[in-house]
DNA sequence: CGTCGGTTGGT
DNA sequence: CCAACCGAC
């Protein structure tokens, strides 16, 4: 029996996977493994909404396996201890992955494929996650871009057209007995642990009615997500992505963060959509296309600043004045109750409903770092415990995009104001009436007063990032 | 992917 | 009085 392993990480799907199509055509024994791994040295464990949505993308990804023929065996540990004890179980002669490309993850494939190499087998990984694998994207002196505009036109001018997506395997060939190699006993089912026995679930309390009221999983979902999106918001997308109350964004980064679909089912989605659209859709799909490549431009980034989540990318901010300890005040600005309409709306959203409208995570972020002055670490990790698509690469270079610490960051005096802001995108107020119902009866409720002056704050921000302002900017050196 | 305060030229 | 525009931060 030829036995390959496929390991699945962030590529939770079964079409266009190119990791799951080697297995497929060059085994017939397929293993299919994800392995939870909460404790190898680095890896940042998962916060509670991704958890949540990889327990049901799990099963929905088990169910698209079975109805190929396969299965998907499920295991827990170091990633390193747990593969080498499935080769041995399943005497494996290759394994397969799609990439990763944060720091810590790429060191331990890289351990992995050196011992699973060492053991005879053959190690293979693939690009699957991102369309321009971040080595390939080179200024012309030859460094990573740190700026997003010559990134994106380099990928798109510079590059061969991402593939074409590739079909799913028609069958998986799977033997359900596996003789064990050591002993005589008799052959058995590989062992796969219960779903549940992983605790993703929340439980006391159980936080996730309105998340699972928001969102559909799985893979399926992420292709009716994105038909939908093509046929009915992309029409609309460079007008009305800015406006929070209106459903016009592709709500497609969650299924992105697990691999649900593919950047290159998305990118040929929207490229059919183009060649048989009109100047309106391209338009659209051109600034559509820009947004997917801010995610590129973001795990370029991580890539080549593998510290992106925890490290200043510019590291005049190392010594920014943040303010002291506000345990209150991050409080309130978690809770939704800071008494800024606009921040309110936007961090009671992402509570109920495990995501925010982009322009108001622009906002309420803005909000934490300039007014309340505190660190965006701060923020990104909240974001990192309460967002569904909670990406190691895009939450970190986001928040320090909004901080001015980052690359082609946002200039420090670019102070938003939540009033004005929420008068110019939500101009009838029906996304803050959507989130803060207290808010349409002032008078009789008891929706908290502003816990800071706006523009007390505002001056004092810009006073704060004024320090800055005699020193040069002082971008880190790409990690080699 | 901004705000503010100023000016200008219109009503 | 105000919308549109501009430069400074």
């Amino acid at each position: 029996m030829n036995t390959s392993i496929v390991w699945l990480r962030d590529d939770l799907r079964v079409s266009d996977n190119p990791a799951l199509l080697a297995g497929a055509e060059t085994s017939d024994n397929l293993v299919v493994v994800y392995v939870l791994d909460q404790e190898s040295p680095g890896i940042r464990p998962l916060g509670g909404a991704t958890k949540w949505w990889l327990h049901h993308s799990l099963e929905a990804l088990a169910d698209k396996l079975q109805r190929l023929g396969g299965r998907l065996i499920l295991r827990h540990g170091p990633a390193h201890d747990v593969l080498r004890e499935l080769i041995a179980e399943t005497s494996a002669h290759a394994i397969f992955w799609n990439r990763r490309y944060g720091g810590a993850e790429r060191e331990l494939d890289a351990t992995i494929k050196s011992f699973a190499r060492a053991s005879g087998l053959k190690a293979q990984s693939f690009q699957a996650s991102v369309l321009f694998e971040p080595w390939t994207v080179r200024t012309g002196g030859g460094t990573p871009y740190t700026v997003f505009t010559p990134f994106w036109k380099s990928c798109i001018n510079n590059h061969d057209i991402p593939r074409m997506p590739l079909d799913a395997p028609p069958v998986l060939p799977h033997s359900p007995l596996i003789t064990r190699a050591h002993g005589g006993q008799e052959a058995e089912p590989l062992a796969s642990d219960d779903l549940a026995s992983w605790h993703l679930l929340p439980t006391a309390p159980d936080w996730s009615a309105g998340l699972a009221h928001r969102w559909t999983i799985g893979e399926n979902a992420a292709h009716e997500r994105l038909e939908d999106f093509i046929d009915t918001r992309l029409p609309q997308y460079a007008d009305g992505r800015d406006a929070p109350a209106r459903l016009v964004t592709s709500e497609l980064s969650p299924h992105l963060r697990f691999g649900e679909i593919s950047p290159f089912q998305v990118w040929h989605r929207v490229e059919a959509a183009k060649a048989h659209g009109d100047a309106v859709v391209l338009k659209n799909a051109i600034k559509f296309m820009a947004e997917v490549g801010w995610r590129e431009f973001s795990y370029h980034l991580l890539y080549h600043w593998p510290d992106l989540a925890t490290v200043n990318f510019d590291s005049r901010f190392d010594a920014f004045p943040w303010g002291e300890a506000n345990p209150e005040a991050l409080a309130a600005w978690q809770q939704g109750r800071t008494g800024i309409p606009l921040v309110d709306a936007g961090m009671r959203e992402l509570w109920q409903s495990g995501t925010m409208h982009n322009r108001v995570r622009m906002v309420a972020a803005s909000f934490l770092i300039k007014n309340l002055l505190i660190d965006w670490r701060v923020g990104e990790q909240w974001f990192w415990d309460t967002l569904v698509d909670a990406d190691p690469a895009s939450n970190a270079a986001s928040w320090q995009w909004v901080a001015g610490s980052g690359a082609d960051a946002a200039p420090y005096f670019r102070v938003f104001n939540p009033v004005l802001q929420a008068d110019k995108f939500d101009p009838q107020h029906e996304y803050l009436h959507r989130y803060l119902g207290e808010y349409e009866h002032p008078l009789v409720s008891d929706y908290p007063l502003p816990i800071i002056d706006l523009v007390e704050s505002r001056n004092r921000a810009l006073a704060a990032f004024a320090q800055l302002q005699g020193i040069p900017r002082a971008i880190r050196p790409p990690s080699p």
